[in-house]
DNA sequence: CCGAAACCCTA
DNA sequence: GTAGGGTTTCGGC
């Protein structure tokens, strides 16, 4: 026998939070979010564990026993909202009229009622199941007692028995108590140790098992402030343990077989209707007479069939502005050979929302294949889309939204609130597992449309927004999952051969570096290469690491070259063992199985400033600089044997995005004469154009475009602070407008709270107006960095839009393969290259109009280092 | 087993 | 000083 306890109050806040920008509301215009949640989260639990009995478990409103050990228990709470307060009141009709039984008590909390019911029940031999995201509930968890975390942000649902809690929390389940006493709870207000936090709770509890363990043998605890900072709080730690632990005495707790689950009764049409809780009433098999206008439901009950019988009309209702939010699972990440076996398709009307099982299908239906090819479809991610629909042999259309874009461009430079949103809605759209029905996929759909449609009035709202979503990245998202799809070859004989140079180099220096130092060393430590170098060479400490310590990073080991023979090995073990473990020796397990190609990962919404990054394999940052790195480059290929590489690369584009940015000037002017703009800048702050001073103006100039500091131009050029800072002067002096231009930008950076691209991208910049100190120069830094490098992204991503399009029309057999940031890789026969540099150059130079010309090198070969010259 | 730190590859 | 991804070691769980 199995009985399901829901803690109805944690859902009601995770519910109501979740969607506070955009809460769903019942006719009458009530706030329902945290209903949905609950009823939604506790039916998808009934319909997947089958109970034979359930309770939802509410708090009571008067003090209870905790409040009596400590008048301060949840002091300092803000006000529950008032919408919080009317659902929480809503919830107990609502549950009684669907038949589930409702537990609460005076004085008792939910967790309490909760705890004194999985006691009787497991007492009784029941097993026990607790819908709960609060970490206190974990307590319970025994052989027979599991905890269920609805949908984890970014994971699934996860059940949580006896083996994984201490995964979870860190301790096991008879020591959380023990474990909360020590780290204390703000939110409860729950003391504990002062000075001591999870961590370190978490540390002693595992050491001495419980409080009293460690206040058994309180004279083993170490470091001594540790010791006095318990044995000053024992006091508080003890009555703390009295507030945490949960109490399974409250006699008002029923049984198990008093909580048999019923039927919904015959008020619950009229409540359901109430609240707008129309889905519900279908999957509960309530009868909403007044309002039912299709004869069919998504009743989990029916076959997955039940909605393919007159799937025609589908596309005649999709007419302009309406769209579809399209999923095929699995879903996952990147491009695989997973062909997808089921599609949702949720539209604005629930009505008309549809589950199509292909994997029973003999052939993808020519319907689907319509709605897919169509430009009406909206998703969570149209790259993953893309690929997936490709596996079914259907290429996917325009895309027409785009969840993951449309929160990254409201969200860029606001990382936490990004992350949070980003997973929550991730987890709407994993939280639910096929083999239970097709009830949860619909409903996270629509659930995801609705949040799509949030998101997008917002953009809309924003002029600059809406136009980098529309003309930029919705547009760039095809485009870069077909490079994903054609990938790059990877001449794995020629890499084992840098391999095996390499692998046999690193041996001899390993040798070396060993009679060198005279004791042998992990050279791959830096702690040990420390040790070596600054206490048993005593060679001079120079640089420092994040930490303080001694570094022994490039720049230090390049100081100290020539003192001893050491440190020159070092050098180039790190060079050639960084070749090996990241590249030579990785990059073959990349080679796809069914293509025999490298198929990387280009991510399109997670820089802060706009540009695209790369992963598995990051293939933006191959080696170019030392001729051992170079020989890697040599071996990417095009993706079809005979097949050539093309590359365009912009010549200093961020440089010139500046000089457009920064109005009338000297810069702008320079450019426009087409000067040496390295040579310019050394006869501006030099007076000389001495090929060394040029190589230091080219530092400078890359160092303005970071945002520059003393500092950090000192180190660069190897000057002191002094001297640096005459340096910059001087430039501003040279170039005033740029000077005026940093100013203005971080001025209206902080009055804003964000700044912006030349397309009217935005990052996020909430807290520059209160930053101070090294925090505040540092923002500066990035505010300025980013409109440099975020517009420079803007016109890369229009040139790719553009000459992606061009090449489809005008040299089918191209495409693109890679970016680079500055630089982008075509593919093509090799009697086409000339062409399609050709392409490359006018897609790039002419992506937008500044005012400075924009120029590109060009150049092609049978591999990446001789094509990018 | 995981996270932080140190390091290094790219633009 | 900007923006990324990735590897290894090491200490703590």
């Amino acid at each position: 026998m199995r009985i399901l306890l829901v803690d109805s109050m944690g859902m009601l806040y995770r519910g109501h939070f979740a969607m506070i920008g955009n809460p769903l509301r019942a006719p009458g215009g009530m706030v329902t979010s945290g209903l949905h949640h609950l009823v939604n989260e506790t039916l998808s639990l009934i319909e997947r564990l089958r109970p034979d009995s359930a309770a939802a478990a509410f708090d009571s409103h008067e003090p209870g026993f905790r409040n009596a050990v400590y008048p301060e228990y949840k002091a300092g709470r803000p006000e529950t909202p008032p919408d919080l307060v009317r659902q929480a009141e809503a919830a107990p009709r609502l549950f009684k009229a669907l038949g589930i039984p409702v537990i609460a008590a005076s004085g008792w909390e939910a967790d309490d009622l909760i705890a004194s019911c999985a006691w009787r029940a497991e007492s009784a031999g029941w097993s026990v199941d607790i819908l709960s995201s609060d970490k206190d509930l974990l307590q319970l968890v025994s052989d027979s007692v599991s905890v269920i975390r609805p949908g984890r942000p970014g994971s699934p649902p996860a059940v949580i028995g006896p083996d994984q809690v201490a995964g979870v929390i860190g301790v096991e389940a008879s020591q959380i108590a023990d474990f909360l006493a020590l780290a204390g709870d703000s939110s409860d207000n729950v003391p504990g140790a002062r000075g001591i936090g999870p961590k370190t709770a978490a540390r002693l509890i595992g050491e001495f098992g419980s409080i009293d363990g460690i206040y058994g043998s309180l004279a083993k605890v170490r470091p001594e402030s540790l010791r006095t900072k318990l044995a000053e709080s024992e006091a508080s730690v003890r009555m703390s343990l009295e507030l945490v632990t949960l109490r399974a005495d409250a006699t008002e707790a029923r049984g198990p077989d008093e909580l048999r689950l019923g039927k919904p009764d015959a008020g619950a049409a009229g409540v359901l209707s109430e609240y707008g809780m129309r889905t519900v009433a279908v999957r509960m098999g309530v009868n909403l007479e007044a309002e039912r206008r299709s004869p069919s439901s998504e009743s989990t009950e029916t076959g997955p069939e039940s909605r393919m019988g007159d799937s025609s009309s589908l596309s005649a209702r999709l007419t302009m502005g309406s769209s579809l939010f399209a999923a095929l699972l699995p879903e996952g990440p990147g491009y695989g050979t997973r062909r997808p076996d089921s599609l949702v398709l949720a539209a604005d009307d629930p009505d008309e929302n549809w589950f199509y099982d292909l994997g029973r299908l003999p052939a993808t239906p020519p319907e689907v294949a319509s709605i897919i090819g169509s430009d009406l479809v909206v998703s969570y991610d149209s790259k993953t889309f893309s690929h997936l629909s490709c596996a079914l042999g259907i290429p996917s259309g325009r895309p027409a939204g785009d969840l993951t874009l449309a929160r990254y461009l409201l969200t860029a430079g606001d990382e936490d609130s990004g992350r949070a949103a980003s997973k929550a809605a991730g987890a709407l759209f994993r939280d639910f597992d096929i083999s239970a029905g097709h009830g949860d996929a619909l409903r996270a759909a629509s659930e995801n449309l609705r949040l799509l449609r949030g998101l997008e009035r917002e953009i809309a709202e924003d002029e600059g927004m809406e136009r980098v979503y529309r003309t930029v990245e919705l547009p760039l998202s095809p485009v870069l999952s077909a490079m994903e799809r054609r990938g790059v070859s990877l001449d794995s004989t020629s890499l084992e051969g840098v391999s095996r140079e390499l692998t046999d180099l690193l041996g001899d220096i390993e040798a070396r570096a060993e009679d060198a130092a005279g004791i042998r060393v992990n050279l791959r430590s830096p702690s040990q290469v420390s040790s070596v170098l600054f206490d048993h060479l005593g060679l001079p400490r120079i640089g420092r690491t994040g930490k303080g310590a001694a570094s022994s990073d490039a720049t230090v080991l390049q100081a100290l070259a020539g003192l001893h023979p050491f440190v020159g090995l070092v050098a180039e073990h790190r060079e050639i063992s960084k070749l090996i473990s990241t590249y030579v020796g990785k990059l073959p397990s990349f080679v796809s199985p069914v293509t025999g190609l490298i198929h990387t990962s280009f991510n399109q919404a997670v820089t802060a400033t706009g540009r695209l990054s790369s992963s598995d394999p990051n293939l933006q940052n191959i080696p170019i600089r030392t001729e051992r790195g170079r020989e890697i480059r040599r071996c990417f290929g095009a993706p079809r044997a005979g097949d050539v590489l093309v590359s365009a690369d912009y010549s200093q584009i961020e440089l010139r995005v500046l000089a457009h940015l920064a109005g009338g000037g000297a810069l702008r002017r320079a450019y426009r004469e087409d000067a040496d703009i390295h040579s310019r800048t050394a006869l501006a702050v030099f007076g000389s154009s001495s090929p060394e001073h040029r190589r230091k103006a080219k530092e400078i100039n890359f160092s303005i475009i970071y945002g520059v500091s003393a500092h950090g131009l000192a180190q660069r050029l190897g000057v002191d602070r002094g001297t640096a800072s005459g340096i910059i002067n001087r430039y501003f002096a040279a170039y005033p407008e740029v000077d005026a231009y940093f100013r203005s930008c971080v001025a209206e950076t902080e009055s804003r709270g964000e700044t912006r691209t030349i397309l009217g991208r935005r990052r996020l910049f909430r807290n520059l107006a209160s930053a101070r100190g090294n925090t505040r120069k540092s923002m500066e830094r990035m505010a300025v960095n980013t409109t440099v490098q975020g517009s420079a992204a803007d016109l890369m991503k229009l040139a790719m839009i553009g000459a992606a399009d061009r090449l489809g029309r005008e040299v089918p057999e191209a495409g693109l393969v890679l970016q680079v940031h500055d630089e982008i890789v075509a593919s093509c026969p090799p009697g086409r290259a000339e062409d399609v540099a050709g392409i490359l150059r006018e897609s790039m130079e002419g992506a937008y109009r500044l005012e400075v010309p924009l120029r590109v090198e060009t150049g092609w070969g049978e591999n990446w280092l001789e094509a990018h010259g």
